[in-house]
DNA sequence: CTAAAACCTGACGTTAACGTCAAAGGCAAG
DNA sequence: CTTGCCTTTGACGTTAACGTCAGGTTTTAG
């Protein structure tokens, strides 16, 4: 179908990626190291990366963001590539889901604490 | 007026310490290396805490959960022992509720992707 | 053609809150 | 007294996601 190559085929370099996406090229390499990405190479060997690569990137920022490792960034991708997920996954991702909320109720604990004396201070000038 | 000496007065080890607040002693004389709490010794140099040492140190780990660093913690003590602050450390509480409020936030929208994944591998038997 | 900008691999550096080990002293029970 | 647990200081180890530098190749702008 696709005779030529069309806007969506464009393969683009590790600057472009880590622009994009707000982070370093070192970033981008060291994703790919541990697995989170996958890329082509030029015949000079220079990383060639598909358009979604940005999304990508931005989605492990996300993640990291979370809590999660790469390790654990890197089992669970399958699950948004495929849609489909095993016993495993499932288990995982409701692990991580948990975690996080543990975590948001926490800050929000600390939030309220911090709230508390800004509320006194600022009542004693 | 306390001629004997109360509850109140009671000193209380590192162990007993760490283990009120479930951390290890490790990290309770850690904590008074960053200038976090303070102790009398025993004359055999053992250290010595005051009761509240154990909610203080409570306080601490709500605190380093929520990403302050021990700088600011030690920075921002005052704040709660003597009720009063200055600009500076307005300043800091403003931001460090700012900063937990966006972390806040951005937990809550990694939350949503997992659950969105977790609701389509569910609808997916 | 040439200089700047971008890319490569490899490898060491960073940070914060502890963990862990070593070697030794202190303290209550039996 | 000695067994065993607690404590001391000091110092090196850990971890994860990169930062940073070195030394060399490639691509691009003019």
């Amino acid at each position: 179908m696709t005779v030529t190559e069309t806007a969506a085929d464009r393969l683009i370099r590790i600057g472009e990626v880590a622009r994009a996406a707000g982070v370093s090229a070192r970033a981008v390499r060291y994703y790919e190291q541990q697995g989170l990405l996958i890329s082509e190479r030029s015949p000079s060997g220079q990383r060639l990366y598909r358009q979604d690569a940005v999304t990508l990137v931005r989605f492990f920022q996300q993640m990291y963001a979370a809590g999660l490792t790469s390790r654990r960034i890197a089992e669970l991708l399958p699950c948004w590539d495929s849609g489909h997920t095993d016993a495993e996954q499932r288990a995982m991702l409701r692990a991580e889901r948990d975690r996080i909320q543990a975590k948001v109720d926490d800050l929000q604990a600390a939030l309220d604490r911090l709230d508390e004396v800004i509320a006194i201070t600022d009542s004693h000038p």
